[in-house]
DNA sequence: CCTTGAACCTACAGTCGCTGTAGCTCCCAT
DNA sequence: ATGGGAGCTACAGCGACTGTAGGTTCAAGG
């Protein structure tokens, strides 16, 4: 029943499993596994991918490392990082204080188009189109307070889940 | 009288008079146009794109609206809007306000990030990785502060232009 | 008139991080 | 034995572009 190689012990988790004890999507981790974040895992003798405990803990970094919303390059190198435990973690140091710093840029400019747009509301008096401040703010740069006018990043609208 | 073509004072750009003006890119404007954002414009002798004033005014409407962030889908909404000027611009309203309502859930969502992230440098006490705090947090999701933990959408690191 | 080189053309692949689909096969419980 | 859920591969699609390859057109200078 126990097979030789592995532990008798050791938990062996299919992708399924893998999934939910991570929360993240079975395509996701089959994705993970493509660009080569996730190594190979072994298979059943039907083709079936199996993962031990040393994989789920690597997927759970990576999970939670995007829900700090480290992009996946930035994850690679601190899985990296973590494979060398004696090396200095100047590194990982650097890479989250880009990533804050990315992160306080974006606040920075969202708050200034927070801004331009509640004023742009503000100044609509629910007339017609045609004497429509909102309209006649983007159609006329003049009209436009803001002093910047760097383009904000792409804003997704996200389905709400 | 002057039926005969448009009008001889009436400009003609060339695609790349337009990118320059509006500060948009070549490629984008023929990508605009592929998706029907802005009609087909005119060609010369040569089929090289020939646009007017009303082009060029549609453009700078919506190079505007994407600096303000709205995705394509509301811009194609509000330049709707603009073609019937009679029209109440209520819809305008709950396009901007719909925009306004996720800059601010994003603002939020950032904040909590932002704090996370800062927590996570300040705890890190520059060693090796083995007891990296960073990496520590990272790795288990008990040593993280945060009590909510949804993910935050997808940051991408822009090119510094 | 001819050449040069910038600007233009089409068509398509790549970006990021997935998500969804089609059309299979596999595994486990009843 | 069977049913259905879980798994498999391969590929297309999202948003909003950007970049490339390989060709054509245009305007200015010699």
């Amino acid at each position: 029943m126990t097979e030789f190689a592995t532990n008798a012990t050791a938990p062996r988790y299919p992708i399924g499993d893998l999934a939910r004890q991570t929360g993240t999507k079975v395509q996701t981790i089959r994705y993970y596994e493509s660009i080569g974040l996730l190594p190979e895992p072994a298979r059943t003798a039907g083709n079936q991918r199996i993962y031990g405990q040393d994989q789920l803990d690597r997927l759970g970094f990576i999970k939670h490392a995007r829900d700090f919303g480290f992009p996946l390059d930035a994850i690679r190198e601190l899985l990296e990082m973590t494979d060398k435990p004696a090396a200095s973690c100047v590194e990982a140091d650097e890479i989250v204080s880009r990533h804050l710093g990315e992160v306080r840029r974006r606040i920075g400019r969202l708050q200034a188009l927070e801004g331009e747009l509640a004023r742009m509301l503000e100044s609509c008096s629910h007339g017609t189109v045609a004497d429509c401040r909102i309209i006649g703010v983007l159609s006329d740069h003049e009209k436009c307070c803001s002093t910047s006018h760097e383009p904000v990043e792409t804003m997704p609208y996200r389905s709400p889940d």
